[in-house]
DNA sequence: AAAAAAATCACCCTTTTGGGGTGATTCCTT
DNA sequence: AAGGAATCACCCCAAAAGGGTGATTTTTTT
């Protein structure tokens, strides 16, 4: 017969922290068996909880989920740690995986994915969930194979908004000229000469 | 005892082809029979592999997806074509179903989905999924609660692509005039006043 | 430590674009 | 007959875009 799975989960709102808690206490063969607000909380008290899985949310006061991750892999080598986060935003996904995360789940997931997910987790099916895998071969193919530097494809990325440089730079706090500059780049990187035909290129090279 | 369930999958993104074989030939009870990198190089031999459902992207070199269809159909009259996409444009989508398709996913499709997709086709709960009604709800939605006309949807589309006015009038076949009127009217409609920012509010309203 | 790439900013220039205002005409649908 | 939709016209001016040619400073790679 199967250990129940002991689950910790370190999320600062506490409906959600508490939603989370009941959804999964109430699932046969899951436990939960401690709930913090914060990492730094957490720090104290959480080996002696030995939890299989824990739940962490990104968005924390003090120490933040992505610093967190190492911290705790270091009290909890055998443990497995899944993030939470209403952003799917690439590099904050990325930063976690790299730091020792073994996957993610966004803060919409229905309860039953969640459940399903931590069950995946624990049972190692490796830390390399499919979701994780399409979005690692996806980012693969854009840092990879973009002729663009980051800068460069975030600025298109605006462009592709319809944002004016001026627009762009207040919003990447740089100066008029050096939207411009990397404009420029992106023209003849991608051999165009327009914002249209960047965006076009850009949506067919999947740059954007 | 149900037969396993036969698949083809015609992609021309190397890893991605892999992916989805891999993913799907590892369920119990499908077994993908062949992998094909267009239509083209499909339409030779995918005859003898007589599969009950064929994914099918849409972005392939030589015929398109959309193109390939009913030639598929016309080879396996009784398989079910499934529209892989990127892109979720309602057009492309709604060609695919008026071709012959069966039904789409969107590469972002979590696997289980997908394989519960495959099901649903195959036991033919009929070619209107679930996603597939939302769609054709949604655009019906689109052109019923949108306060922009169709011109001036099909220009704000047009600027969501970066074009100038002047590109957009040539690509209309209108005076360049014309184009300022309706982006004035687009403005107003929308309450903005700047590309930005109608791309921002269409995007938001799915207007676009 | 040296070389390369990325990110930053500066100033030259001209043409185009964008946005506001205020009209009018035609066509189509209600 | 009324109203929306689509079309076109001409006023204005500030802003933006695109091209050229640089330089400096980080960061990354070798």
């Amino acid at each position: 017969m199967n250990r129940t799975i002991k689950i910790t989960i370190i999320e600062d709102d506490e409906t959600i922290r508490n939603g989370y808690a009941y959804l999964i206490g109430a699932t046969e063969g899951y436990e939960v068996v401690s709930t913090y607000c914060s990492y730094d909380e957490a720090a104290k008290k959480i080996a002696t909880d030995h939890p299989d899985v824990v739940l962490l949310d990104i968005e924390l006061p003090g120490t933040n989920g992505v610093d967190a991750i190492p911290k705790l892999k270091k009290l909890l080598p055998q443990c497995y740690v899944l993030i939470l986060t209403v952003y799917e935003s690439e590099k904050l996904i990325f930063n976690a995986l790299a730091n020792g995360a073994s996957g993610y789940l966004t803060k919409n997931t229905p309860s039953a994915k969640i459940i399903e997910s931590i069950k995946e987790v624990k049972d190692g099916g490796g830390p390399m969930s499919i979701n994780i895998a399409k979005l690692v071969i996806r980012s693969f193919q854009k840092n990879q194979e973009s002729p663009l530097s980051r800068r460069e494809t975030q600025i298109l990325e605006l462009i592709g908004d319809g944002k004016s440089r001026s627009q762009i730079a207040k919003e990447l706090f740089i100066d008029l000229e050096t939207v411009r500059s990397h404009i420029k780049n992106i023209y003849v990187k991608l051999d165009v000469n327009s914002r249209a035909d960047a965006i076009k290129m850009a949506k067919q090279n999947k740059l954007i």
